[in-house]
DNA sequence: ACCCGAGCCTACCGATCGGTAGGTAATTTG
DNA sequence: CAAATTACCTACCGATCGGTAGGCTCGGGT
């Protein structure tokens, strides 16, 4: 039991529908602003078939954020496949996670909830989940020339500048739609787009006009 | 009746004390994350009593809502009074967000919180409260003689790369220390902000390193 | 034919949620 | 001094929280 493949987005297991349901509802809410019997219920089933598949709402949770971290890690590769140069590579990542396709809009927000949330519900640091994500991210700015010979505390503050503002943004979507409305919405997107798109050579290419600190 | 002048910190009301514990709270934990009995209780009074202050939680997030729209307006405030050049104004605001005095880093805590939630709770995006900062920092930003005769949605972009680049440093604060450590974490402060200061002088200084979009 | 486990259910538990009703002691106001 | 207001309280409400206990059904393996 448990060897047929699922692989395409259709015909999923009960249980994969859970967690889709659940990251969205985690997204949208936060993980006290979700109760495990709504999760059952945007599936059709109780509570208690839930706790069945998942044994408590922390267990969910933790599976939420472990297949969060292995989408983050397979978007990782893809833009390092992609591409040959750090550079273009770190665009291609940025633009996949700010690409609005899937769960990846409600990833991004889990991950800023979690952020958040640090230090209030357990979650020992060090085990984190989506530590490897930053470490990728370390391991990506390290192969530019710009940033190879910078400290580590260097490139992570460069990866943070560069994924805050893009996921500032991505946060943001729904306030500035509702503040602004739909068309004026997507100028600003545009242009958010350019932007980062220019930081990001500006950080990270051959130019380097932001260059590391020594 | 109230006409008492409070401006020190201490020696507040009990109304005063709750608006800041409130604060706090919702900073660690959330909206759906804190119950008004917990509010009370670290004030020591019963929930009672605390609506009997404020009517509602609805009405007491309300208030802590505007409370950090007038503190973010008095900073911006400081930052114009103290410097001449837009673009020093615009790194001392953000300075000043940045540095974790009083209630500043549960403010911005809160502001992250308020965006992901939105749509989610009521809150009617068209008489947001925190709108008016935003329209603070286009107006700002439209003094530099680089961003003037740019769009305004060109502005906006701008100062959300600048805002994000910031905010996802201050959220991740607790994250960060527990994986790395506290030494490590002072050196990719250091490091962060020195970045953010370059950034901030090659999108808003004469260089204009980074030029506004057409 | 039998059993076992997967998947799902109803029923129930103590705790806590936001909120109402109503009372009391102290202070202010006429 | 009497009346009203303020600030706080206990008691209670129905609803919902996460979680346990136990039962039903159905498909596959032996």
């Amino acid at each position: 039991m448990a060897a047929m493949g699922e692989t395409t987005s259709t015909a999923q297991t009960t249980r994969d529908r859970l967690l889709e349901e659940a990251l969205r509802l985690f997204a949208d809410r936060g993980y006290w602003g979700v109760s495990i019997a709504q999760v059952g219920a945007s599936c059709g089933i109780t509570k208690q078939s839930l706790l069945h598949h998942f044994g408590s709402k922390e267990k969910l949770y933790r599976e939420v954020l472990e297949s969060i971290a292995a989408e983050l890690q397979e978007l990782v590769g893809r833009a390092r496949a992609d591409h040959a140069k750090p550079a273009d590579q770190m665009w291609k990542l940025l633009t996949l996670l700010g690409t609005p396709e899937g769960q990846r809009e409600s990833m991004l927000r889990v991950i800023m909830r979690e952020l958040l949330d640090i230090g209030e519900r357990a979650e020992t640091a060090g085990t984190w989940p989506l530590r490897e994500f930053l470490d990728s991210l370390d391991q990506l700015l390290a192969e530019t020339p710009a940033w190879s010979t910078a400290s580590r505390e260097n490139r992570m503050a460069a990866a943070y500048l560069l994924l805050g503002a893009l996921k500032y943004k991505v946060m943001s979507t729904a306030t500035l739609k509702g503040m602004y409305g739909q068309e004026a919405y997507e100028a600003f997107e545009s242009a958010h787009c350019k932007q980062l798109r220019r930081y990001v050579e500006a950080t990270l290419g051959e130019g380097e006009l932001i260059a590391p600190g020594r």
